[in-house]
Formats: C-alpha cells, sequence, structure tokens
DNA sequence: ATAGACTGATTAAACGATTAATCAAATAGT
DNA sequence: ACTATTTGATTAATCGTTTAATCAGTCTAT
C-alpha cells in the first residue's frame, strides 16, 4: 500500500505538502499539486482511513441499527439510509438486533467501539434509547417521544381510508395483524378516524381472529383495509378461495408497497412510506448532530403517499 | 473519552502497561491487572478503533458487496452474513450497489477506501471480479468459475421435482421468469434432468409467455415447479381465478422460502437455500485469507433443503 | 534601499494504541 | 556470595495523516 511519505521521497518534498497537495489545504504550487496528484494516481494511492481517523478524530462511518433486517421494509430502510450516507460522505455499518430483544444495547455499543461517528436507531418495539456518547437520531412511532424521524402511520391510515371513500365503498373491514404493535396500532387510528360517522366498519386482529370474508361480504363489505401488504395478500388469497373476486366483489389495500405488491395478480394498491425521504432527513440531522452544528433540524414527520393498482377499484356498478 | 493514557496517569503507571494490561500480552503483574481493569471500567475506556487500526492493520471490519439489498434472498444474506462476521468478530459494512451495474467498481473502491479488512462479493448478474489488493470471497453461482461460495441451485432444482415425484406426480409445467438469469436456468436444469424420462414436462418463462394453466390442467398437469415465491404465488392467484384449487387440482412449489411463503393461504412449499451456511462458509474462508492462514478452505457448494406447506399434495385421490 | 507582506515549502508535534528493546530489581542456582 | 535467570515495568519507536508553527525567499511599497 502506498502512503504520502513513498510519494513524498519519489518527488524529493516533504509529506506535509503531498498532504496538503492532496487536501487541497495550506500553501502549494500548481506546478507540485499537478506531480503530486499524477504520481498519487500512478503508484494507486489510497488515503489510510485508520491514520487519517486517528487525526481526525471522524471515521466517517455512521452505524444503522435495526431490529430484523429480515423483515420487509427494513431492506427499504438499508437502502435509503446507504443512499443518503453515500450523498453525505458516509458509509453505513449495520447493526442488526436479530429480533433478541437484549440485544440492541450490545450492537450500539459495538458500533460505537467500531468508532462510529453516530448512529441512526429503528428501536426494538418498546424499548427506550437513553443517552449515548455519539450523536444519534432515532426513527420511531409517534408514541415514543424521543423520535428525531417519523414516519406518519396515522396519516397513512386515514390516506387508506380516504382513497376508499373517495370512491364509493361505505362499509368497511379493518385488519391488523397484532394488536401490540404501535405502528399498526396508528395505522388502524387514522383508518377509524376517517371512516368514524361517514361509514361502517368493523376491526379485526388475525393473530387473535380472522374474519369471515363471505360472511362481510354478504352484509355488504366492500373493502378491506389493511396494515401491511402480507396480509392484504392473505385476504386476496383467503377470499379467492371463497368464490369472492378481487377487486370485483372486494377492494384490497395493503401498506407498505412491498415488492411482492407487484409481484402478485391482482397487484396490490398499497399505503407507501416515504422511506427515502425518511432516510434523507435522518442523516440530515445525524450530519449536522456530528459537525456540531448549532441548529439542529426539528424532529420531523414524514407523509405517506398510495399507489393505486388493480386490488381496488370504484363502487359504481353496484348502484 | 477515555484512553489509556488517562488511565495509565491515574494509576502513576506507564502506557504499555495499560496497554498489556488491558490486551492480556507482555508481563504485568496480577495486582495491576486488576486496578487497570477495575479503572477502565470505571472510566467507560473504550479502545479507539482508529488507535488501533493504524498500530496493528487490521479494522476488524468487512465489506459486504450485494447487487440490491431491496430484493428478497438479499436481507437474508445480510443477516446471514452479519451473524457470522460477528461471531469471527468483525463488523459488516455494507456496499449496495443499487442496481446499478457500473455501480459495482465504485462500492467495492469505496469500500477499500473505509479501510475493510476484506470483502464478500456478490456480484451482480454478468460481471467479473478481477484482482483487487484486499482478501475477498465471491458468492455466485456455479457457472462463475471465480466463486469461492455457491448455492447449488441445480440441486435445489432436483430437490423441487424429486419431492413432487415421491408423491406420485408426473405431469409438470415448469415456470422460470427471465430466460437470461443463471440462476433460474441452473434452478430449471436440475427439474429437467430429474424429470427426464421419468416424467413430462414443458418449461414456460413468464415474461415471454404466462402458461395457460386451465388448458394445461386439462391435459393432466398436477404440478407446477417455479423458480421463486414470488412466481409460485402468481401461479396460485392466477389459477384461482380460473377456479383452479391448489393444492387439490394443482400442487405449486417456490423458491427462497421467503416471508411471504407463510403469509399466503395455501402457505408455500418451498425449496430454501441455506443462506446461513452460505455465510458462514464465507467468512469462515474470509477470516482465514485475512489472517494470512496458508491453507485456504476449498471452493464450497451449499445444498438445499425443502419445506413443506398447504401449496403442494399428494397425488392419491386422483388414482 | 529597507521594512513589511506574501508565497511556497518544511519541521515537528499530535492523534491512540501496540510492541520490541531495555532496564532494574528480585529470585534462583551453584 | 556471586553469577544467571526471571519478573515487572518503562522507554521509545511506529503506524499514516493532519496541521500549527516556522522559515527562507520573493515581491511590493515607500
Amino acid at each position: 500500500m502506498t502512503n504520502q511519505k513513498q510519494i513524498a521521497q519519489k518527488l524529493g518534498i516533504s509529506i506535509a505538502t503531498v498532504s496538503n497537495a492532496l487536501t487541497g489545504k495550506g500553501r502549494v504550487s500548481a506546478n507540485v499539486i499537478e506531480q503530486v496528484l499524477a504520481h498519487a494516481k500512478q503508484m494507486a494511492y489510497v488515503p489510510d482511513a485508520a491514520g487519517r481517523a486517528l487525526k481526525t478524530g471522524r471515521t466517517g462511518i455512521i452505524g444503522l441499527v435495526i431490529p430484523d433486517i429480515t423483515q420487509p421494509v427494513f431492506p427499504d430502510f438499508a437502502e435509503g439510509i446507504e443512499a443518503a450516507a453515500d450523498e453525505y460522505g458516509y458509509g453505513v455499518l449495520i447493526g442488526n438486533s436479530r429480533r433478541m430483544k437484549d440485544n440492541q444495547a450490545k450492537t450500539i455499543n459495538q458500533l460505537i467501539q467500531r468508532g462510529v461517528d453516530g448512529l441512526i436507531i429503528v428501536p426494538q418495539r418498546g424499548t427506550k434509547i437513553q443517552a449515548l456518547n455519539v450523536p444519534f437520531a432515532v426513527i420511531s412511532t409517534a408514541t415514543d417521544p424521543s423520535f428525531t424521524v417519523v414516519a406518519n402511520h396515522k396519516q397513512g391510515g386515514q390516506l387508506s381510508a380516504k382513497s376508499m371513500l373517495d370512491i364509493g365503498h361505505r362499509k368497511f373491514v379493518i385488519l391488523g395483524d397484532d394488536c401490540h404493535s404501535p405502528v399498526e396500532n396508528e395505522r388502524i387510528a387514522g383508518m377509524v378516524e376517517e371512516l368514524e360517522n361517514v361509514a361502517s366498519y368493523e376491526v379485526f386482529w388475525a393473530q387473535d381472529e380472522f374474519p369471515d370474508l363471505l360472511a362481510q361480504h354478504k352484509q355488504g363489505v366492500t373493502a378491506v383495509l389493511t396494515v401491511s401488504d402480507l396480509l392484504a395478500l392473505r385476504v386476496i388469497t383467503e377470499s379467492s378461495n371463497l368464490g369472492l373476486r378481487c377487486p370485483k366483489d372486494l377492494s384490497v389495500l395493503g401498506f407498505d408497497n412491498l415488492p411482492l405488491a407487484t409481484a402478485v395478480r391482482p397487484t396490490l394498491t398499497s399505503i407507501v412510506p416515504n422511506t427515502a425521504e425518511l432516510s434523507k432527513r435522518s442523516i440530515e440531522y445525524l450530519d449536522a448532530a456530528i459537525r456540531r452544528n448549532v441548529q439542529l433540524p426539528p424532529p420531523s414527520i414524514v407523509n405517506m403517499s398510495i399507489e393505486f393498482r388493480e386490488s381496488t377499484a370504484a363502487l359504481t356498478a353496484k348502484i
């Protein structure tokens, strides 16, 4: 591995000058800069990360702490964070707690030991992030008061309901999976708020009781709002087994806009959380914190949008 | 941040002794070791990664280069690699080329610049990894001669076909998506090899022509072997729309054992690539290479297994 | 012509940890 | 009792880069 010393020796100049030429700081003649750059390229010089980090106190690496990369949505996060970090000149070290709750603290400590400049943390459900001795940003749910950036799950739920109201639906089934999940509860709260006093609905939790879709349809239900694409998929396949057609008999909405949403027939209409924006704001915040900027961006809330596909249809034929 | 110097001063001893006490090297009295350890803990000492890396030449970080973390299967990889790396004391820096082919080389260079000790590379389809100046392992397909570790896609295909032969099926549809994918071709080659001379089959590529499942079923086809869970899902939903029941009329096999395999009704029987084992072997190899062990483990091939679920059934009722 | 300003480069210290070389004191061996 | 050996600790160098302080010239202005 070539270092600045070797370049300096070859050109008969000092190491400091080489460093200055390479970084563009200090005072160096145009002539020398050119020579240094040429030799650096020719000798395949790559600045040593450790040496630089030791002197500057910055590694240029941030840690991303997530509960489970295996779970859909998190890869999207990882990608978004990685992309945003890249833009700001950071690399991303992943810390995956792998579904083990007690692992989160350990993961965080490991990342700190590895010298990260800061952390982006998506906390395990129901955990609290205590103060750390590195800057960090928390991506969480609105119910967590310590968040830095959150996705607006409630608004997503509202959007889900509103979109179906707009095209004529009036009788709904709302389907969650796990009634202890804050995310799911926020989404459903949004749906309920939107439908209240305007339409009729019933809420089910799949983990406890999967609704009898045929019976519901007989009673006039025309749309099922779910809290995830996986659930929506299950609704479609189950109802199809019962002889119900989607979207003719039943419009079904998903959430999260996973890759499978476009792989299924009918393709899934889904609420899309803007992970790219979420990631961008998190990195923006973290970068400011790392650089000790006085003015940190305030906590921000990112709204969701909707992607209409084949699994939903307007309620006109029924009239 | 506390460093060894501060501990040394507080105890009135030299920095070298502190270092020796902490690392267990050199000669230090039990008494002093105890004191140093106690103070280190009390002062919340964390060894500085940069300082250590600079001196030892090792960062303890490896880079994982993947084409697209958004695509199913890759998160499983990321998790497997992270877990295995953790076991060997490494952290994982992710490098996601984000589907941009020309990004791969850039990603690799960035990781090298960040001082990784080695790389695990899952190459973009059809790319070649030229020699690098860090140790690396390549996880690829069997057709790529430079691989270090590969999943045995062909055997997976064979397993898929054999499992259905075993339970009485004799007339098959084999369904791929993209006829240019080496992975898919290997899987299908395995299926074909197993069925040749023993059963009848027809191969379709969904991107070109999706089979008429109703017609196929009329002609006696009872099982559809696909190269991915997404395709299997599509087969199930499409056939359901045609009035075919799964698995009563049609057994459907997926591939990769994605999360959605258990979210769908019927749940999907799927071929599962052993990503944990794949990851373990890759890290094992890379660690040996990094430590410049003379005997590198030979390239290895990891077999797949099958997970039976609701989408397949024995062909007994038909007799 | 001379003081002052500017230019281009060098010196040397520093970051934090590791480690070979060294040294003093204590212990063991004959 | 005197030499070896062992033990416990220190010194000083080193990894590669950055950067404040310094210095020797050159140029400008009066």
